[in-house]
Order: structure tokens, then sequence, then C-alpha cells
DNA sequence: ACACCGAACGCAAACGTTTGCGTTATGGAT
DNA sequence: ATCCATAACGCAAACGTTTGCGTTCGGTGT
């Protein structure tokens, strides 16, 4: 393996001093031009490169940025959320010449280790949490540490003191579910998502008040709140459709389990949208490869990774920045995966 | 922010010196029993946590490996092959404390310039390939520096000097052909897939192979190697089913391209697998969520991320080791979306 | 009593940078 | 010719570790 050639070397080959070399680097206005192109002719023959860790240690800054992601990385990278918002992430931080740091852990006792040392190791310089759960340790660490991070959803507490960038997810629920009841529907089922995710909690409450606010009554065993996986997925929904009075109607939280939804409706010789019609959040590109043309919420996830990243960036160059909150707009599309049940309608 | 404590703080603290500080937490044997546990309890009180810069500085190590994905992120984050080929690597970078670093470049030559940065400014220890293409910088690049990494697929050139980890893709998909050529058909699509990649054209020989031994012509124009991606595929499948003899059965080389295969024929009322069989490569959890129970070949993209994170170990451990290849075996998952073409057996 | 030995620990250099400050040329004003 | 400001660069400390080597000290063998 080549060794690797400092600043010293390069510093004795162009008879400057170390500091020169380093300045020259830096592109400081109190060198001459001259050494200057004499230095950058040694650095590029020599072909230097920098030794991070050195600078790291004097700068006390990283040029890393951490991501936390929600355990498991098994459940978290099989849904097209996480790849697309860490694609935000990663275009924002490349532009501007930082890195990537994944946590590894996979029980959330060795994630919050991860962060921990990533924190207190100082390999990053900020972070960005991918969820926001109830009694979770790590945002409260962070809190603690003063450490700058901000969190993509909504703090379950303490949001004072919290940067977050989130969808509006009362007002998006609202909106969709308004959409749908004005479709006629009065049995809609919503579908998916642990209650302990805040992101769950806001939607459930815009779907409630814009059932209310249409006159209808919410009824709890239309509402189904599980974790995201295939077995609960399908138990859920047969639930649901062998009710007496099957919803004609699902809102689905997650792309994952509108896929499941509409496997099994296939299964069962239900047409979307003829006989049901399905709504989906989190929109995603892979939604335009699936067959049925489904009805999505878009989230603009690559969005929410991207002001994320931004926001961390402004919170390590100005760490006294006060905390704030952007909300990142959703926006329907509407595709065929409803109908509307004119003969539904008091 | 708290400012960390040091080694220094914590001998001064425990009236030692620095170096024994350092042994203590490396658990060194000149160290009495009653100074270690003098000193331990001290670094609780103090909450102590290495800077892991100064150690990598002077170790030369850095406690992290490096991924490179294939441009664009992407399309590689779309495609359910990378999170979980990660979650393998991570699995067991994790079991040994290392962390993941990403590339986040989405051009060729940003995505160079990424793993000359990570290789060069010493961030990480070794890396990780995900893909093999043709005239591609990177490997070489590694190779000419003799950095620990290991390659995801086959080398396109340089065989000997490059430990990789690949599946057998000329005899995976020889055995599919074989399994649909044994079940009637003469007319078998290949699609997808970008001709530069490794792996598409160790499939199409195994493809090839299984055609001629069953005495049946490989027919070009039902060879479609096209990206990823929507518009390309729609096109292909379209030309492929407009042929005067379209296909019986299709071989697709990838999960996305199966997904919009099926929504096309759904789309042309084809029936799958009444009508149409369809085998697509890269079997991920994913499909279970997908109506047509689709018929795929398994190529355990978890183990080969963890097979390659062992290797990778094992190379930065050991650099003069013998660099060495690994193939991980494929597996047929049969489920309903093919059908016996009897009437078409000559 | 002496020398000697090993265990247990401290000293200081080194890793490759950055940066405040001191030093040296250079040139212009007086 | 002398003085001084300024530009251009070098010196050396510092960042937080690790580690080879030197030092100290209590104990053992004669």
């Amino acid at each position: 393996m080549n060794l690797s050639v400092t600043i010293k070397d390069v510093a004795k080959k162009a008879n400057v001093a170390p500091s020169t070399v380093s300045r020259v680097i830096h592109n400081s206005p109190t060198i001459s031009e001259k050494t200057k192109r004499k230095v950058r002719k040694v650095l590029k023959e020599m072909g230097y490169h920098m030794n991070e860790n050195a600078r790291n240690l004097v700068t006390k800054s990283t040029k890393a940025i951490g991501i936390v992601m929600k355990s498991s990385a098994r459940e978290s990278l099989y849904n097209p959320f996480f790849p697309e918002v860490i694609r935000g992430i990663g275009d924002f931080c490349n532009k501007e010449g930082y890195s990537l740091s994944l946590t590894t852990g996979e029980t959330e006792d060795a994630i919050f280790e991860d962060v921990v040392k990533m924190v207190q190791g100082r390999r990053v310089d900020g972070m960005i949490v991918l969820y926001s759960k109830k009694d979770d340790k790590v945002v409260p660490y962070l809190l603690k540490q003063g450490f700058p991070f901000v969190l993509i959803g909504k703090p379950s507490t303490n949001m004072s003191g919290i940067t977050f960038i989130d969808n509006d997810n009362v007002q998006a629920a609202r909106e969709v579910s308004e959409f749908v009841i004005s479709l006629g529907h009065e049995r809609i089922a919503f579908l998916g998502g642990s209650p302990e995710f805040e992101v769950i909690q806001d939607r459930l409450t815009g779907f409630q008040q814009a059932m209310e606010q249409a006159g209808q009554d919410v009824r709890q065993e239309y509402i189904k709140l599980i974790p995201l996986n295939r077995m609960d997925g399908i138990k859920a929904i047969d639930e649901l459709l062998e009710l007496k009075e099957a919803p004609t109607a699902f809102l689905v939280m997650d792309l994952l389990l509108g896929v499941l939804l509409l496997g099994v409706l296939a299964e069962k010789n239900l047409k979307v949208p003829q006989q049901i019609s399905v709504v989906c959040f989190n929109h995603s590109e892979f939604i335009e490869f699936l067959s049925t043309p489904l009805t999505t919420v878009d989230i603009h996830t690559y969005q929410l990774g991207y002001e994320a990243a931004k926001c961390v960036f402004d919170l390590i160059a100005n760490p006294e920045m006060m905390e704030k909150s952007i909300s990142i707009p959703t926006k329907i599309i509407k595709r065929e995966s409803h109908f509307v049940a004119e003969k539904e309608i008091k």
C-alpha cells in the first residue's frame, strides 16, 4: 500500500515550511502567487491528498454527518422512504463536500450506542434522526449533549428545543380524508403504522378531524395500527374485509402495506377502483412500476432529506441559532385507485 | 456543547500518566488490577469517550469501511438490492464495531472523487464496491493504490488481483432457463439490464448455453438489454409483445422491471401465469407484498453483503493475503408465475 | 550486605494538520 | 542613510491518542 505523502513531504520538496503548504491548500491571501504556483505544482506532482483525521483533530470538525435509522435497519431499508430520504441528504452533503455515516445497530440499544460513539468519538459534525418515537433515548441524549441535530418528523416531546423537518401530517391526512369523503365514502379504513410513531398519530388526528367535520363518526374497528410486515398486514386487512360492513375505502399509511392490500384485494377478487378505493401515503417512483395506478400522497421525501441536511449545516455553522421547524407541503397525486360512490350518498 | 473529557483529564484526576489511562482502556496486562480499578472508576465518573480521530491518526486505522454505490444513487436506492446488501454489510460491521461510510456522488466522476477522498484521506480502512462495470475507474484505482477492497460482482478485467463475491450468474441463468425450457417454452425473452454490467453478460451467457443445449436458437429480437427505468422498460416490453411471434416467457433481470412487466401485461389483459410465464432475478422480501406470486431467483443479497464485509476484514487484517473469490449459491423460488406450455412441445 | 530482576508505571516522541505569532525581506517615506 | 510599515513566510505549539523505552520500587537470591 502506497505510503501517503504528507504536507511535510511536499514542504521539503518545495523548499517551504509545512505551514506554507497548508496555507496554499486553503488559498490563504497571505501567500504570494508565485509561491502558490510553485507549491501547487509539487502538490500535483506528488499526488498529495489530505489526511482528514489529522485535520479533524485540530479543527475539531469531521466533514461528515451521521444518520440514525429506525430500528431495525431491516424494516427501514425495505421501505422506499429511507433510500429516498437518504438520497436527499446525500445530494446536499455532496454539494458541501460532506460524507455520510450510517448507524448499523439492529436493536434500539445498539443504535443508541452507535449514536454515542459517533457523537463522543467526534466522528460526525451533526446528526439527522430519521424517525420520531415515544420514549426513544436518542433525541434526549443529543439534546443533553447540545449536539447539532435535526429530526425528520415531529418531536414526541420537548418540541421547543428541537429543529425538525416534517410534513403537516394532520393537514395532509385531513385533506386526503376530505377527498375520499367527497367521493361519497362513509366506511373508510385507516390502515397501518405503529401508534408509537408520531407521524401515525398526526395522520390519525387529521383523519378524525375530517370525519367529524363531515358529520361522520369514526368507527374504531376501521382503525388498524400495526407494524409493517406481511403477517400483521394480512391479518389486519382480512379482519377489515370480514366485517359485516366492510370498508369501501382504505387510507394506507405506507407503500408496502398498500402493495400488500392490493394483493389481498386481488386474491379476493375485489376490484380497485371499481369496488374498493385505495389511497396510499408516501408516494415514491416505485409506485409507477406497479400495475394498479394508486392514488398517493406525495410527502416529498427527497425534500425532507434535503432540507434536513441544510438545517443541520446551519446548525453546525451557528450552534446558537434558534431552533426552527420546517414544514414540507404534501400533495395528493390522484390516479384511478378510487371511485365515486354515488349510490352511498345519503 | 459539552467539552469532551480527554485521556489527560482522566489521568490528572486519577493521579496517573496519560499512557497509563490508555493502557487501562486497552486492558494492557502491564497495569496492576488496583490501578485499573481506580482508573476505570474515574473513566466512568467523567464520562470519558475516546476521540476516534486522534486514535486513527496514530494507529492509521479508522474503524470504518466505505461503500461505493453505482451511479446514480437514484437508480441504486430504488432497487431493493442495495438496501439489502447494505444490511448484510452493516450487520457484520456492527459485530466488529465498524461504521459505514457511503459515497454520495451522483455522476461517475463525483463518485470517483468520493472514493479518492475516502482512500487518500484515510477515512476508511477498506472498501466494498457494489457493482462491476466495464471501463470504470474505481477498481483500477483501488488496485493501483493497493487498498483493501472487495468487489460484489465479477471483475470485468484483471480478475487475478481482486477479491470478489459473486453468484455464479452463468449457472443461475442456465438453471432457470432450463427450468423454463422444461416447461415447454420456446419463445423466451431476456429482459433488462445495461450490457455494460458483468452480471448481465453472465446471465445472458447462461441463458444462451441453456438454449443451445436444448437445441433452440436464441433469437436476438427476444433480447432486450436496457437501463432500469420506466420509459425504456415499457418501450422494450411493448416491442416484445408486438412481435409477430411474441414471447411466451420472460426472464427478467430485476425486480423493478418484473413489477413493470406485470403491470403492462395486466393492462394488455395478458394473464400471468395462464398466458405468460415470468421469472425474475433478485428475490427480495418485497416480492411477497406483490399480488402476483412471482417465481424468482434468490441471489441471497444479504449473504453477498455479509460475506463481502467478512472478506474485507480479512484483507485489512492480512493485506498480503491471497485474493480469493467466493461464490454465493442461488436458489430458484418457484411460485405460480409460470405455466406448462404443453401444447408447444414439439 | 550486595546486586539483580521483574513488575508497574511515567516520559516523550510521533501521527499530520492548523494557526497565532514572530521573523525576515522589501520598499517607500523622511 | 535611517526608520517603519507591510507583505511573505517560518516556528512551534496544539489537537488527543499510542507506544517504545526508561525509571522506580519492592522483593528475591546469594
